[in-house]
DNA sequence: AGTTTATGTCAGTCTTGTTGACATTCCAAT
DNA sequence: ATTGGAATGTCAACAAGACTGACATAAACT
């Protein structure tokens, strides 16, 4: 169907991975791999009356409780009022509490509630599964290679939150 | 901060890689990657009245020339009413051209103008140009990796889908 | 002839993002 | 002590893009 498929790029072994052919399929495998890697939580949040937003916020202040409104804010990289409405409903709801700070009285740090943390881990552990049979199924040289390329595909200032997150503040 | 990172898990290095602190790691490097991902092609859409799900048709359209719509909507995995908004946008912007099906009358084949084309390119060339550095910064063996956990992780309707991009029809 | 399929369209709803404006609180510098 | 700016919250309005449900049309199949 297309050229590239019919007529290979002979440009040595090496190279190979950098045609047209073998860019587009990478784009390709992430439109699809990211619709699977939201489906499961997307099934559990929908029962529920949240959506994927409500995860993302769910998710990173288990990963890192007390964070602030503002830290959170550009980690997840959308506005204070979009990351307000869900904040409030998850306060409302009794998932996520909001503790004034004690140093700064401005900062509101965020942790889950007990009911929080029993939803995370219900998305998380939803979520883990899928990318546990996909790491299994992979290998760890290819578990490697991909989190290599991942890291490599982000913005400067999303690599730094990433590492951040996991290695830990330095 | 977290258990698992100031606590390892001793289980075999080959096993390391399937510990809840690895799985999550997996899980946030697709999700800032992903923000990565669209970055660019989203800029360049955001100048113009088009979003995401305008791209994402152009480009299954370039590379499936002549596909109908139900084998559009079957990749995309949207409704046909949300799909034929942002067809019959590209058509009336002259970037998409449907044709009546000549075996059976009742099915629309759709292709890209020149000008569709153009677009397509633009955004392509965009997104691949991230792709092309990311693959170049991680290398091949890395890429490899990245595209078998991928395609482990997605459905298995999307991984058909995904391969018989890949591969074309058999 | 009747049913199913492919497509299109209208109407209404929901989530999640956006901007802009404005209030409150409080730290910090003058 | 006052003023300026930062962090946060809130209100309103809006748009993209997904959804459902209902209905229309034409073509193909049985």
């Amino acid at each position: 169907m297309s050229e590239a498929r019919s007529a290979p790029v002979y440009g040595g072994e090496s190279l190979l991975f950098l045609t047209d052919e073998q860019l587009r399929q990478g784009i390709e495998a992430m439109f699809f791999a990211y619709r699977g890697f939201t489906a499961d939580p997307d099934r559990i949040l929908a029962e529920m009356a949240y959506g994927r937003a409500h995860h993302r916020a769910i998710h990173f202040i288990n990963r890192a409780p007390g964070t602030t409104v503002n830290n959170l804010l550009s980690i997840l990289g959308v506005t204070k009022q979009s990351l307000n409405r869900v904040l409030r409903t998850l306060i409302a709801d009794g998932l996520v509490e909001s503790r004034v700070g004690t140093v700064d009285k401005r900062e509101r740090h965020l942790f889950l509630t007990d009911a929080g943390r029993a939803l995370e881990t219900k998305l998380s552990d939803a979520q883990r599964a899928r990318m546990r049979t996909a790491f299994k199924d992979a290998g760890p040289e290819a578990v490697a290679g991909f989190k290599q390329v991942l890291e490599a595909m982000m913005d400067t200032s999303m690599r730094r939150a990433y590492r951040n997150l996991k290695d830990g503040p330095t």
